[in-house]
DNA sequence: CTTGGGCGGGTTT
DNA sequence: TAAACCCGC
């Protein structure tokens, strides 16, 4: 072994695994003021995504059929998650239906924020596990609460003969509730060592963290805490709900050990099923006895290492700071019954797939001012022995103020792409049909921030001005406005508030932890008439707002609290669409009639309307952008419908020139990206 | 009444 | 780099 593999460093870290209770359920519960003692479920279609512990104690599990569960828990309350639906607003909408309407997870990833959000004022140095879960790397907090501890005279010290060093003492039950679970520690209140002492206090540092979480957001959640993430993870499922439990440093191989492999992270798959299979193993420690050099031999490298370190507890890597969201995706299934078998279908679901995307890219720019490169669309045909086609095209950082007015040129990028798939376009091979098609997927990644101090201001005068023009106009005109959930947060016309900028500017890049960037305003629109909404210190304000203006047909039978029925009326308008197809959606979101129900030879469906947008008008300032083709400059103003003239007339020449437009396409992307 | 759907992060080819 | 494949909640 020519180098360590395992060092006294790995051992050295505090790791703190947070993982929300049951976390569908505890939002749906929080929302609807259901106690947590009330079993209840969340839904998606048939089947439950999520179970509280009430209810799991009647046997009821993720994946059950609703009737199954039911049948269980005669009691059991089921929250089938919102959806959009055709002809009205995002909402938790009575008898949602797989054929004509479209999840949507927008609650508990504004819940799912708000917690990363709490934690971020701990620390910067977490990991997202997943909507509900974190890795947070405490090792700084909690050697920072040792020196103060120690420098308090809180803790004790003996001397040890056998290291000659003075070692500190730990009195578990000190930390309560917090170190009260350890795993394999023997029941000696009296422990001694700093790796103990590191646990005792990530176990007082994660205790705190929950409760912050519960005391801001009302949400409970289960801990682990060791040297890893490895181990923390398999420690907060330990106790679940509501608990926490410390993995002993000197406990690790009698925990771990008697698993079986597939309990580890990362070993669940076909990995671990892999490793079973070729060494003849079971449990962890059957993994243990392995060599790094046998393991070589049968994995590569990196795959060896990962192994050999997990089986024994420790983190191949260390725990990345906490980054942005990398992709937005919205996926759409058809079920058995409702697969597409027409182009207009497609495209009319892949519109409805890009505005869903291009609203939460809307919302985070709230938060941070990126857009991305990179679209990808991937639709599955039922067809058995036909692949699911797979394209993708990016789009220029210049397009973003176009298309941050209106989620029209998302939907076309992604039109076009439906365009290529179906007539497969990039290899001119001729497959077989790819109708029905049963799964839809829009994909965005690779982002960019277009959130720049210097070099091109444009785009931050941009901003800046938009800001301006909606605090004044005072919104009279509520089309300035797109909509979704209704919520106050789903508001981000104003986003880009004068505090958001001048925080930009002059700002440092580290963010006091308990700024958060609110929108100066939010506007809901209420009936007739407009509400402007301060920003709230009740981070539930998200869960008012829905109940203010959801469509709450669910909420009869949930809640006694009568909410009231709003009015469609307002910007929410019904579509104009005959539904000779049930599969065909038809869902309002930002302006329908763009996109809705236009056949894609349809020209229409290329010309932008210029004035859809009140935002626009108020820009003054023109950026230009250089035409390939005709080699002229053409105003960015214009550029969207410039590009689709161009478009258009290619299109007219039907598909078998579809590749050169996306050629064409790629060399405007291209070009417009080297300036920036 | 039936049904693993809807994400997000990553690596390999 | 595109596209397929893997892992997990
Ligand atoms: N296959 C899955 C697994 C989970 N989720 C969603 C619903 C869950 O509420 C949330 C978190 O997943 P967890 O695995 O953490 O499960 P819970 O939080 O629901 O329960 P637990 O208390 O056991 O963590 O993610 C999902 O949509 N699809």
């Amino acid at each position: 072994m020519s180098k360590q593999i395992i060092t006294e460093a790995d051992y050295a870290k505090v790791i703190s695994h947070i993982d929300l209770d049951c976390f569908y359920c505890q939002v749906e519960q929080r929302r609807l003021g259901i106690s947590d003692t009330v079993p209840l479920c969340v839904a998606q279609w048939g089947n439950l995504v999520a179970v509280n512990y009430a209810a799991r104690k009647y046997g009821i599990m993720r994946n059950e059929s609703v009737n199954e569960a039911k049948l269980k828990c005669p009691d059991l309350i089921s929250v089938h998650v919102a959806t959009f639906a055709p002809g009205k607003k995002a909402g938790y909408h009575l008898k949602p239906n797989q054929a004509t309407h479209k999840v949507c997870l927008d609650v508990y990833r504004r819940a799912s924020r708000q917690i990363f959000s709490v934690i971020q004022n701990f620390t910067t140095e977490y990991q997202k596990g997943s909507i509900d879960e974190a890795y947070i790397n405490i090792t700084q907090l909690v050697n920072d609460e040792i020196d103060k501890q120690i420098s308090l005279g809180n803790i004790e010290f003996v001397y040890d003969n056998q290291s000659n060093e003075k070692l500190p003492v730990i009195n578990w039950s000190q930390g309560g509730i917090a170190t009260k679970y350890r795993v394999g520690s023997s029941s000696d209140d009296r422990d001694f060592g700093w790796s103990s002492l590191r646990s005792y206090y990530g176990a007082i540092v994660t205790a705190r963290i929950r409760d912050a979480i519960f005391s801001q957001l009302g949400f409970t959640c289960s801990a682990g805490v060791s040297h890893s993430r490895i181990l923390s993870k398999l420690g907060s499922s330990l106790n679940k709900p509501n608990k926490q439990a410390i993995i002993l440093q000197t406990d690790v191989p009698d925990f771990i050990g008697s698993m079986k492999l597939e309990k580890l992270r990362f070993l669940g798959g076909k990995l671990g099923k892999n490793i079973k299979e070729l060494l003849g193993v079971e449990t962890v420690s059957d993994m243990q006895r392995h060599s790094l050099e046998k393991l070589e031999g049968f994995f590569p490298l990196k795959t060896a290492r990962f192994i050999y370190k997990s089986c024994r507890g420790i983190d191949p890597d260390v725990v990345p700071s906490s980054t942005k969201p990398k992709s937005f995706s919205s996926v759409k299934s058809f079920g058995n019954i409702s697969k597409l078998t027409t182009l207009q279908q497609v495209q009319d679901w892949v519109a409805v797939l890009s505005t869903d995307i291009w609203e939460r890219l809307m919302e985070q720019q709230d938060i941070d001012r990126y857009w991305p490169k990179k679209l990808t669309l991937t639709m599955v045909s039922s067809k058995i022995n036909v692949e699911a086609r797979n394209c993708s095209k990016n789009f220029p950082l210049h397009f973003c103020k176009n298309v941050m007015e209106s989620p029209e040129l998302l939907i076309k990028s992604a039109s076009e792409l439906v365009i290529q798939l179906i007539y497969n376009t990039k290899n001119k091979k001729s497959l077989p049909s790819i109708f029905p098609v049963e799964c839809l997927l829009l994909h965005t990644t690779q982002f960019y921030s277009y959130d720049i101090n210097h070099k091109n201001k444009q785009i931050t005068n941009w901003v800046s001005q938009s800001t301006l023009k909606i605090n004044k106009s005072e919104l009279q005109n509520s089309e300035l406005t797109y909509d979704r959930t209704e919520s106050a947060e789903s508001h981000i016309v104003s986003s880009f508030s004068t505090k958001h900028y001048r925080d930009n500017l002059y700002g440092s890049s580290k963010k006091s932890p308990t700024s958060k960037k609110k929108p100066l305003v939010t506007i809901t629109t209420k009936k007739n008439s407009t509400t402007l909404l301060s920003p709230k210190k009740n981070l539930f304000s998200y869960f008012d707002a829905l109940k203010k203006s959801e469509t709450h047909d669910q909420a009869e039978n949930l809640s006694s609290e009568p909410f009231k029925t709003q009015s469609d009326q307002g910007k929410i308008s019904i579509k104009p669409h005959t539904q000779e197809n049930p599969t065909t959606p038809n869902i309002i979101k930002a302006d329908p009639s763009i996109y809705m129900n236009q056949s894609f030879a349809d020209q229409s469906i290329y010309n932008l309307s210029e004035n859809n947008s009140a935002i626009s008008d108020s820009i003054d300032f023109i950026q230009c952008t250089q035409c390939p083709e005709k080699n002229s400059n053409i105003p960015s103003k214009d550029w969207a419908s410039h590009v689709d003239y161009h478009l258009a007339l290619k299109l007219q020449e039907k598909e078998k020139h579809a590749e050169k437009i996306v050629n064409q396409f790629s060399n405007i992307f291209k070009k417009q990206n080297a300036d920036i």
